[in-house]
RNA sequence: GGAGAGAUGGCCGAGUGGUCGAAGGCGCACCCCUGCUAAGGGUGUAAGGGUCAAAAGCCCUUCGAGGGUUCGAAUCCCUCUCUCUCCGCCA
């Protein structure tokens, strides 16, 4: 959510930042709903404080033995014309807030311009791709023969599932594993587990509604619950309707969760393999921050996400979104890309975004900034660190041996019981 | 799933229709007194929103949430959520 008086006080403004995302902010409605809403606000809290008044003077003459009946009558023509004001005033309380729930994050000046992906701008790489004395397969042929089985997958659940078995389920947990060891021994996180089920006003704190419910998956019954796209929304939802001290400032969390999506807007795009699915796992990383620290925290989380790939050796790249293709709360984003021999290109492994207040505001988020001594929104930050179903397609393809085994990266050996290659089953 | 109790400010806790945003206490901040320590006295101490260029001021909202009764609701009625206790069931 924008900062409301900043929406009002520099309209143009921001309809020109947005206007980087190819958002177009319709100025003319936005003042029309604005002056509406200003007027029957006003209206409607004169109509109170008359009211409250009469109601006051009421208790008071009777208090004296007064008559008290024209103060009576003017008391309950106030509560009919309050009704009909109130029940304007949540009208377009209502309209505003749809409106203004739907606008998305202001961008940093530092976010590269284009319209999609083709404009995003490659800040580093790391690593060099392996050459291959073989054609490579990709993780969905090799994985076959290891122990990843999308026919029983369909069978139990339908198209993007997967079922994993034997040494692969295992490097699956491994990676998990080692992930959450790094961030919480290295990297200073605290690990959190928490719901995998989360309500709708959680998915609003975080941006996913009202905009986006047809990613999700929402169950059924009377309880409005959705399943967690991602570990974000319940680990940022942590510090909601909160105000913080300074001193608990910054927080950085690590989850391991699961996710699940509905890629509804997905469909015929990476059909095989698992690098789409309904259900993956992810290791999340969390920064709850002072907003003058967000843009250092931004850099020393994507650092931390960087970190998993190096120490397995994978060589990636990192990209800064531009403003067409970032995500809705997001004010900068970086993305991790790691090389995928078998597709023979970068693919997204990971995405670190800086939300800045836009999270915070609408989950009333704050800290007390002792400057000002008052609560204001903090900064919020998310990043995978790292995904972790693609991580182990990265790990199958990178590694794989012409025999179709594949070796398991030194890293994760210790989580394996000291494996060293997974080999194919008969 | 059954039975019962509860939800008030940073915390504890009073308040069953009127001048209550809410007594009292604790905590915290500042000041005074006391040559340290201990004790004492005073003042202040919520959040959100509107108006305003902004501040001050003024106004509105908020006593778990939503609805209702009433001129007026923390207080009465209904629904829901959450917490606690006991029983049952259960990983």
């Amino acid at each position: 959510m924008l900062d409301s008086k900043l929406l009002r006080t520099d309209t143009a403004g921001v309809a020109r930042n947005l206007a980087r995302r190819g958002f177009a902010l319709d100025l003319v409605a936005f003042a029309a709903l604005e002056e509406r809403r200003k007027q029957v606000q006003i209206e409607a809290d004169r109509l109170r404080a008359e009211r409250n008044a009469t109601a006051k003077a009421v208790g008071m003459a009777k208090g004296k033995g007064e008559d008290a009946s024209a103060l009576l009558k003017r008391g309950e023509e106030l509560t009919g014309l309050l009704g009909s004001a109130e029940s304007a005033l949540n009208a377009v309380q209502a309209e505003a807030d749809v409106w203004v729930l739907g606008l998305p994050n202001l961008l940093d000046a530092s976010v590269p311009e284009g319209r999609d992906e083709s404009a995003n701008l490659e800040v580093r790489r790391h690593g060099t791709p392996r050459s291959f004395e073989f054609t490579p397969l990709d993780h969905a042929d090799l994985g076959q023969r290891l122990g990843l089985d999308f026919e029983a997958a369909a069978r139990i659940s339908g198209a993007r599932f997967a079922v994993l078995r034997g040494g692969l389920a295992r490097l699956h947990r491994a990676l998990a594993q080692f992930m959450l060891d790094l961030h919480t021994s290295e990297h200073g996180y605290q690990e959190i587990y928490a719901p995998y089920l989360v309500s709708a006003a959680a998915l609003e704190g975080t941006g996913q509604l009202p905009k986006f419910e047809q990613d999700l998956f929402a169950l059924k019954g009377e309880r409005e619950l959705y399943l967690i796209p991602t570990a974000e929304v319940p680990v940022t939802n942590l510090v909601r309707e909160q105000i913080l001290a300074p001193e608990q400032l910054p927080m950085r969390y690590v989850a391991h969760t699961p996710c699940f999506r509905s890629e509804a807007g997905a469909a015929g795009k990476d059909t095989r393999g698992m690098i789409r699915q309904h259900q993956f796992d992810k290791v999340e990383l969390v920064h709850i921050v002072k907003p003058a620290d967000s843009y250092a925290a931004l850099e020393q989380l994507t650092s931390h996400a960087e970190e998993v790939l190096k120490r397995l050796e994978l060589p990636y790249r990192v990209l800064a979104l531009c403003a067409g293709d970032i995500g809705f709360g997001s004010a900068k984003t970086y993305d991790l890309e790691v090389w995928l021999p078998g597709q023979g290109k970068y693919r997204e492994i990971s995405s670190c975004s800086n939300c800045e207040a836009f999270q915070a505001r609408r989950m009333q988020a704050r800290w007390r900034n002792p400057e000002t001594g008052k609560p204001e929104p903090v900064h919020t930050l998310n990043g995978s660190g790292i995904a972790v179903g693609r991580a182990m397609v990265a790990v199958l393809e990178n590694y794989q041996n012409a025999d179709g085994s594949v070796t398991v990266p030194a890293a994760l050996r210790p989580y394996m019981g000291g494996l060293e290659v997974l080999r194919p089953g008969p």
